[in-house]
DNA sequence: TCTCTCACTCTCTTTCAGGTAAGTACAAAT
DNA sequence: ATTTGTACTTACCTGAAAGAGAGTGAGAGA
């Protein structure tokens, strides 16, 4: 995931506009954020640890661990970093031995959570659809 | 993108619910296919050519390539069987010589892109603030 | 006859995301 | 004195994904 030759303005009009002339280059530094973007939402690590401090509110380094079961004290950290780099999530470290950090959801990583809604809804809804084409392309 | 240990209504519910107890398994069946079906739209040129599609209607292999700067036609095509397989894009193959192949997206290829549009949304609305945030954790 | 087009398919090679496992610091408990 | 708990970091390794590039088949045009 690495770069998208469009904008969600571009695929969002399609649908209303029904004729868009070939999208045209754009802001490169904006496409290159958003497809970072969705680069970075669409990770399998981000979105679980997007929706346990969703259903969890606040939690710390090793509870979240064990929430995620799985996933690597690697991936587990480094994900973290990089949604705290991004704004989605806080980092509260308090300075006691042995260490405890807490994480919570910023704003801004509840208003993902909340964008990405359609897209889950739109898996569930279509599960069976899925399912019922990939039987028939298999042809059993 | 393997697995997800959690579904849509979850997330979605946690946003009006509040406090919703943790998620307990459910039908492991469709657990999966969320989760492939997930990995499978997250893809990046899963989503290009989703978009190219929608865009322009109808199009062939060799147009759907030119579209797409950077792709290999080993991923073009793996990419396209994929989505077919999923019901997302009919293939019409006309019988003549040299091959004549057309794609375009079917209705569930249209909601699938409609469902995106909130994600890509997002993406564009808060470039600023993610851009922002990561330069106050880079500190410059 | 030679070349060109289209839509692939196949093989080889490289890249890299992510797993494993060990190490670290420090204090409190045993 | 040794173990335990917490939140990491670091080094190494492997499998899977993806890029490069050559090959294919059949007819139409030069």
């Amino acid at each position: 995931m690495t770069s998208l030759p469009f904008d969600a303005a571009t695929i969002c009009q399609a649908k209303k506009v029904a004729k868009t002339p070939p999208p045209e280059v754009l802001d490169p530094r904006i496409e290159r954020l958003v497809n970072e973007l969705i680069g970075r939402v669409a990770d399998k690590w981000t979105m679980i640890i997007l929706e346990v401090l969703d259903a969890h509110g606040e939690l710390r380094f090793t509870q979240l661990a064990r929430k995620i079961e799985g996933i690597s004290q690697k991936m587990l950290t480094q994900t973290l970093r990089q949604m705290e780099r991004d704004g989605m999530v806080t980092r509260t470290v308090h300075p006691i031995v042995p260490p405890h950090v807490d994480y919570r959801l910023t704003e801004l990583g509840q208003s993902l959570g909340a964008a990405f809604c359609g897209v889950w809804i739109w898996a569930e809804e279509n599960l069976e659809t899925v399912e019922k084409a990939r039987e028939v392309f298999d042809g059993r």
